[in-house]
DNA sequence: ACCTGAACACCGTTCAAGT
DNA sequence: ACCTGAACACCGTTCAAGT
């Protein structure tokens, strides 16, 4: 079954792009593959979106909508703001579960310089997301002054990233886990 | 003149496949414009390094000797521990600096699943030397206690690099030294 | 030894032709 | 409408043949 619960062949190709680009990047990730993936030709890609640059773009945008979901779903679930902190490295730890593969917006973090504009768009939204969650968790949690959550929001997104990228790089979750652990002690995560 | 100073064929394409690779990634490298680079067409290269895989071997051992060596360098100019501590982040500004370039084992590092294995290990060797540096001046300088010092180095070098893959994804030095700035009010790194 | 033209395999893309 | 084989121009890589 190549089209459970009714999904498109557009949402099929972008969950599988996503996975793609999660552990290949966005040069890595070629049409013909991607097309076997979900069960067609690498021409029949063209029916559903115009060239890579519009179907990487739009990986993109799905990728940090999902994110923002997921982090107001997590909003949802715990307790206080400081709860919901303490949790946050668990969205980049599910990436390595999978494969060890990692955050799509930081792989294309890396390949900038040969990113299209319309995805590099996206790419950064991702960043802001995730920056403005933690931002106010942060103030809501009276962890920072207000005129230093941001500051602190994006300190946190990027070692938390920067984690992800380090444990990847040694297939090494446990070192993930450790890492997360000495931002902790050290004072850059709440404990 | 594209041969000055006397160094040699493999020496020249070590030193432009580096600059390369920073900017574009393993899979970003290619033969003929590497080729172009030192002067000579795509097949000779593989007269000097039998595959991509060795050449990729060769160009990310280099980067770790020279990376050993330049801490070496600033271990010698610095007054003291805390001194080359606080300093360590403009190993890593110095690769935004030119032409938004990151460190090559973090580009490496996400391209974890495509790289050769004689590459993933001299990936690795530059996080250790890091990590190494960073855990000496920890203990010298007295920040953490002995025991906790490889955990806190590792996760200096994990954050650090996190704030240069954020910057290049928004072409932004100015927001790598925020972020350094930030980790130091955070107690990661020392005031 | 060092270098190269030419071949090979592959990739993004297009298109005429099918259903 | 959706899909496909075949082709196009291109590029990374390899190899047989040059000097």
């Amino acid at each position: 079954m190549k089209n459970p619960a009714g999904a498109s062949s557009s949402d099929r190709l972008v969950a599988a792009a996503t996975k793609i680009v999660q552990a290949h990047g966005y040069g890595g990730l070629n049409m013909r593959d991607l097309a076997q993936d979900v069960g067609m030709k690498g021409a029949s890609i063209y029916h559903h979106f115009p060239s890579k640059a519009d179907l990487a773009a739009a990986v993109a945008r799905r990728y940090w909508q999902d994110s923002a979901e997921a982090l107001q779903a997590l909003s949802a679930t715990c307790d206080n703001p400081l709860d919901c902190l303490r949790r946050y490295p668990e969205t980049f730890r599910k990436s390595l579960e999978s494969d060890n593969r990692m955050c799509l917006s930081s792989f294309m973090a890396a390949e900038y310089d040969d990113l299209p504009e319309a995805v590099k768009k996206e790419v950064q939204a991702f960043a802001d997301v995730n920056v403005d969650w933690l931002a106010q968790g942060l103030s809501a949690a009276r962890i920072v002054p207000a005129n230093e959550a941001e500051g602190r929001a994006r300190a946190i997104y990027a070692a938390v990233a920067g984690a992800q990228l380090m444990a990847r790089g040694r297939a090494d979750i446990a070192l993930f886990d450790a890492l997360i652990a000495s931002y902790r002690s050290a004072g850059l995560l709440p404990a």
